[in-house]
DNA sequence: CATGAATGAGTTTTCATTCAT
DNA sequence: CATGAATGAAAACTCATTCAT
């Protein structure tokens, strides 16, 4: 590849917009994951490109744009694998089981995610407010939910006291938390959680938790 | 503003060493909570404070020693509400719903705690790894659930095949998540289930969620 | 913004090299006269275009020979519309109050062209030694009122210990003035000097002035 | 002086926080009024400085509030050298008079200043909006006129269709001009009307113009 | 013990300009 | 002839920290 065309253009990366940009947005992904909008370094995120610093600000103006972006880059990756799951075909309680199963296993592959989230969070949100991808993503999970209530409610599989909304606030707490807090919390009580086993064993008990208070048959409500 | 003019030093504070790094204490708590270890700055911590930018150094030595001090405090703070917690002489079930409701309120209230670990979660645990207090706090935390768990696999009323890490997992991360991930998650679907109702709500599913999980009567597990 | 994507151009401008030329020309005048040479950006006077930034340097060559060419551009209008002023019809002292009434209103005007010569000032001509059209308009300027002074002195109507340039120098102050020092002098004082019937006060005003001055009767010269 | 205690400290400017800013404001004076706002650059104001950009940034925040606070401080010290003059012992004409002979050669001396209005008036006196020292310093100016106007109305001497605006407006016409317009008035005329006895001529000139106008004596207006 | 003054070493950002078809 | 992509060099500004009583 180092001789591209008669005159050898450099490095086969030049006259590729799109290309550049989109290697700037992973460098920066990973950087603002790993030490937050004012801890990363435009110049750290430079090197981890095919290009300059200079490139980055051509592209995206300044850190908190590039920052933005990565954000709803990070949203819309995640809506597009959420899309991919496919729950009408399934029993309500089956469903839910699915949906569980394959948060939690999301969430555990999606990190950067998760912690740009953490750090937008702490953030009061503030760079989330301006964007509009966030409903997109999050409403469509909770429709999928919805629809699963509806079904389940309808054949008295899922108890009519329950929202689709605590239900995803219950699967989101317990799957990202799995993800977010795993630094402190295995600090705290030792890797013994976090092996492969382990995570497969809290996967089936989440399940099982969520089932539980769909149906309703756990432990009598406190009056 | 870093030369602000000839400072009109205020009165009655002069000369108290402990009074001082009190308040600087106090202001560190807050800016950290919201902006991190990075994204806080030592004048705006000042300008929160009856001192100057000067002062912290003189107390704290640096900004990660001084972020230290914080997170230190922090964590006494928690262990000190914690242990008014009085849980032997209940039966095991309802200890453990005391305990989730305790955690759910306590968590509320310590947002800047939450904060603290999410954003040492952000930095993997790096500032928390040195000091011995996080271990302190958790260990008496597990103690509690581990005591509850004998008392109730030994009649029978907690399945055996469960262990005081997972439950102590579980309370965690739907207590914590309530107050982290509020901000993302309310921009997302409002604040309707923020509301001191709903909050009361959510708090009884959860105690409700997790004896059921204890008791094993939930779902039959996924084979 | 540097980078605004995909450039859409506007349809039927390309290939009329001449217009783009104008049109940048139009758009740095404005720029240049706004901001100076050093404030205007090369980026803003793009946007005010039909074209890009390339462009500019394609035609200009650089920001510097930009300002020249707008510089003289400037200059040869005045020049147009100067030229077709008419006074040696006039009897002199009638001629002179037409020139002034003429001034007056010319530079009212030619704003951009006042702030460009103003600009130039702040950096001690420096851009318009180079070129000779400068020379150009201010000779025929000078030209016009030597004949003036010449008829005058003839008949006695001027007084003799006057020289036209001295006439230009008052003339040009209090016509300039009026348009280049507006900002500031309606800041301290109010817009009401600057009201139509104010300004056509003034006018007469200066008339007037030059007039006396031009004949000498006005007060005794100090002694 | 260099060793100007046991210790030998530096050079004798350390400790010295007034003295330092206001050195700065010198060297900053002297390159915004040569260059503007734009054009000058903060290092170069540091190098005409006994001190360092860095403390530029320490005592004056940013570009834009030292280039406010060189302003104000022109403005300040301009109104300090007027309010020496003293009119109000000489019979109106004669005051007149004094006044433009103190005005004509005090805008001579004040380069610096005739620059930075000059600027400002480029940029549409932005900067000066939020200052309220302008106001101040021509309100007194204008103040002094008044009270010419109103002795010579009174007896006479001044005709009573003229205003102490219009009075200042043309002084401030022809003796700023003088200054602010030389360096292309000189290019395109050569320097003659700028040798000492030349402007001498015109300081002499002006004073007739003004006190003729004031009179009314002149050419009838017209009609 | 306490504190006002000062600062080195980055960091982001800007700007005119050139590369390469 | 015309143009989209790229860029080096310098500018403004920030930040934790130390100097020097």
């Amino acid at each position: 590849m180092e001789h591209a065309g008669p005159r050898g253009r450099r490095a086969g990366w030049k006259q590729d917009p799109a290309g550049v940009q989109a290697d700037i947005l992973r460098a920066a992904t990973e950087e603002f994951a790993r030490k937050g909008l004012t801890g990363a370094r435009i110049s750290d995120i430079a090197q981890r490109t095919r290009t300059t610093k200079r490139m980055i600000f051509y592209y995206f103006q300044n850190k908190q744009t590039l920052y933005r972006r990565v954000l709803e880059e990070a949203y819309r990756e995640v809506r597009a694998e959420e899309a991919r799951l496919n729950l009408s075909a399934l029993p309500p309680l089956e469903a839910l089981r699915r949906l569980v199963a394959f948060t939690f296993d999301h969430h555990r592959r999606s990190e950067s995610f998760i912690r740009l989230v953490m750090i937008e969070n702490v953030q009061e949100a503030r760079h989330l407010r301006g964007s509009d991808l966030v409903a997109h993503v999050n409403q469509s999970a909770i429709e999928r939910i919805r629809e699963i209530c509806a079904r389940g409610q309808e054949t008295g599989e899922i108890r009519p006291d329950i929202t689709a909304l605590e239900l995803h606030w219950m699967i989101s707490a317990l799957c990202f938390f799995n993800v977010s807090n795993r630094p402190t919390f295995s600090l705290s009580f030792g890797p013994d959680l976090f092996t492969e086993d382990a995570q497969e064993r809290l996967r089936a008990r989440v399940a099982e938790m969520v089932v539980a208070v769909a149906r309703g048959t756990g432990a009598a409500p406190t009056p």
